[in-house]
DNA sequence: TATACTTAGTTACATAAAGTAAGTTAATTT
DNA sequence: AAATTAACTTACTTTATGTAACTAAGTATA
């Protein structure tokens, strides 16, 4: 009636790495340090949903909040080095698709 | 306005490995062949979605269904090639798990 | 000085995805 | 004949995400 097999560890990473964009935004903060507006623009994600992100990687470990209090407030996100360690995932995943991925072409509408 | 920067084979990649369910799916199936209802039970996913994502996977090319005409009939899916080869990717999110993931424990409610 | 713009969000509401539970079909066991 | 199992599907509910407008504080622009 219930999971047995899957290693806890590893369904809890997966309930993270799996959430839609958690991959994208860590793709984009290991190019280093980024704003909030950067991330939004770059990956196409919504204002809502990425401060909802944000703050779950936060609460998770994996990304950091940096306030750099100047003239205009500039605020930066960047990964923890848990966050860091994420690295060869993303790059394994990259490999995986340079090997089997097709791009379709995309019709516009 | 909108992206650039990602390599478009990586981030449909992404839209099909980040699905709620797929990366347990397939690190169930590295396992061997499976029936739905295994599947089912194993990982805790309800039927509703686990028949809509074993679909989606099949048209990718990830997953491939056996029908076994005995009787009564079974059905089993499998990883083709192309699923096989998620493995490396499975692996590195296991070692990040191992290395980087704390078990919370869970207060039964 | 008033107006508009930017950043880093938040809030309210609409749509899409996932969960739940019951139903279906065909065959099998009791 | 009734109950059970496998592999789903259907109808409905809850949760997640998207959209758009709003806020606050500072900056630039007319």
């Amino acid at each position: 009636m219930a999971d047995q097999t899957i290693c806890p560890k590893f369904e809890s990473a997966l309930n993270i790495i799996n959430k839609r964009w958690t991959g994208l935004i860590i793709f984009q903060l290991l190019e280093g340090a980024q704003r909030f507006s950067t991330i939004e623009a770059t990956i196409g994600i919504s204002g809502r949903v990425l401060s909802e992100r944000l703050k779950d990687l936060e609460k998770q470990g994996i990304v950091k909040r940096h306030v750099y209090d100047e003239t205009p407030v500039r605020i930066e996100y960047d990964l923890t080095e848990k966050g860091m360690a994420l690295k060869p995932v993303l790059e394994s995943i990259q490999e995986w698709a340079d090997g089997w991925m097709e791009i379709e072409k995309q019709s516009f509408v």
